[in-house]
DNA sequence: CTGAAAGCGCTAACAA
DNA sequence: TTGTTAGCGCTTTCAG
């Protein structure tokens, strides 16, 4: 591997070009004034010498980057990464590069990427919170870092979130099961720590209030992955009297409990009735296809990229709650 | 939202501390030959300002930066993010972060984010070409920039690569599709611009070929997409005689052809045989469940990771290629 | 309109 | 062992 010259930097232009770096600096951050002649000269060193300017240096100077810092709690879920190109679109059509993290649900994981991202000094995150209120943003909210909130709210501190109804997308789910007849209906939700698992939970039941079916036995909290989804379905199905019908927080639970109702050689939805969150395009490739609340990820990742694009350009309204819709999509599951 | 004080230097913790600058700085790297007192007041002084060194700054200074870049094709696939888990976990406990970016199988896209990447200095970078021979990551090998390839091969450049035996891999599913009795096998591979989409094809040939059964009107060039697949199943099922059977070279591209094959009411296996490329975690639950040849993707990230580091870490031997297995799974489609 | 000079926050030579 | 000094590559006053 050949380790070659060292890059050009703004003196070598300047140089070349017979001017100042500071006129190379104008000339290249378009800014006007410049003498034609001159930026021309500047320009043509640039491109024959392959000069970029050094973002790190830049960034040194100007006390802000053209990065953007995205942490999310599951790089493997699809849900977060149709997020995560929304947020990118929006935020390459503005000339930001976004820094993916990934925390695996874990409150130590975040810290430490808090604490990056910080140093890092990017010019805005969007953080989907591994806890409500444990979460170590203050810090950063403190320093006057922009930061947006997906898919889950954070508490103690004024941040832009966008999200969507949960609660209302439970109880859209819950309705339909208990439309078609199901009476033992049980719930599988995500960290109760989240507002996301707390919300979807809340729908739930409200749901069931309303019907005098409520039944905490039939409660399961998990953690938003395939296993924990797994484990909470066996659980439910050694119940005495198990449940008839499942509402699943998310869809790597719904793939975990599908899992498991079929290694019991139980059907669905005849033994037990699923609906999940979350659509995927495989979903209805499913046996059964799957019966699921939808959320308009793409879109959710595109608003959090406008409110954080807002923020950096000055903007200093209170705090936005953004809430989008859900959409139950029925298929065979149940 | 409260835009608070100036974030601490360190001349601000010399200050507090009573020492220089310098002091600091040898503290908080961990150099020794400082006074155990001194030492004492420093991270004391850290500790109660909140001080976290600016990693801008220093990477100025020191020309080198804790982030890896990961630039890969299709964030939305979870061949890659699975892939991308393993990098990031070999990376995190060596303490570098992970800035991710998505080409969407885009060469211009690539281009900017390879000069993005470049001029931030980062300690190195892994990617997954979008081209073999037109990926422009000349430059960044030039400046001695540690880079490693996956996935995919990249021509004109002495690069370390990790891959998998892709023509091996195609052959196991060809063989597969002869063995159960099919005679019109199609294949649906990926760009040719790409050594993954050439060598998955090639396999496929070779063994037709073998068996005198290689019809060139049975080939599709598309896109690794979902709606790439569903336009090349369609157009193949529009054959005069169309295929039995259908090798697909990856995971979303198998998706979109299955849709395409349900859409015409055709049945799988029966009408046409189906066997892709990646495994998924709902791959057994379609219907019908998916045939793959399954490759080791985290193992993938893992041994990319381990590559770059040692490039990192001043090695500068001759460019290494690792090539892995793959696994033929068989259930129901093929 | 252009250039000289200062300085962003840090580390690494060099002195003391 | 510690401090002083210089400088990474850039932008942005301030003079001219």
């Amino acid at each position: 591997m050949a380790r070659s010259e060292r890059r050009p930097t703004i003196a070598d232009v300047a140089e070349r070009a017979r001017v100042s770096a500071a006129t190379v600096s104008r000339v290249l951050n378009g800014l006007d004034g410049v003498n034609e002649e001159l930026a021309l000269r500047v320009r043509e060193a640039a491109a024959e010498l392959g000069y970029r300017p050094d973002e790190i240096a830049r960034s040194l100077r100007t006390q802000r980057s053209m990065t953007w810092a995205v942490i999310i709690t599951d790089i493997q879920n699809s849900f977060y990464t149709s997020v995560v190109r929304g947020i990118e679109d929006v935020g390459r059509s503005r000339g930001y590069s976004v820094m993916l993290c990934n925390t695996d649900e874990s409150l130590e994981k975040e810290s430490e990427y808090l604490a990056v991202v910080a140093a890092a000094r990017v010019a805005g995150v969007v953080i989907s919170p591994a806890s409500w209120d444990e979460s170590d943003i203050g810090t950063l909210v403190d320093r006057g870092t922009p930061v947006v909130a997906i898919d889950r709210r954070i508490s103690h501190q004024e941040v832009d979130t966008v999200l969507v109804d949960n609660a209302d997308g439970a109880r859209k789910a819950t309705e339909h099961l208990v439309s078609i007849g199901r009476r033992r209906i049980a719930c599988i939700t995500g960290s109760l720590h989240t507002t996301t698992g707390r919300e979807r939970l809340l729908g739930y039941r409200q749901s069931l209030e309303a019907h005098g079916m409520y039944d905490e036995s039939l409660v399961r909290e998990s953690d938003f992955k395939e296993e924990g989804g797994h484990a909470s379905a066996m659980d439910l199905m050694d119940l005495e009297t198990p449940p008839d019908a499942m509402f699943v927080a998310n869809n790597l639970m719904t793939l975990g409990a599908l899992e498991a109702i079929k290694a019991r050689g139980l059907r669905v939805p005849d033994d037990v009735a699923l609906v999940g969150f979350d659509d995927e395009p495989w979903a209805e490739f499913t046996q059964p296809s799957l019966t699921v609340v939808a959320q308009p990820t793409y879109e959710l990742g595109r608003q959090a990229a406008d409110l954080l694009l807002a923020r950096i350009d000055g903007e200093t309204s209170a705090a936005r709650e953004v809430i989008l819709r859900t959409e139950l999509r029925v298929r065979e599951s149940g």
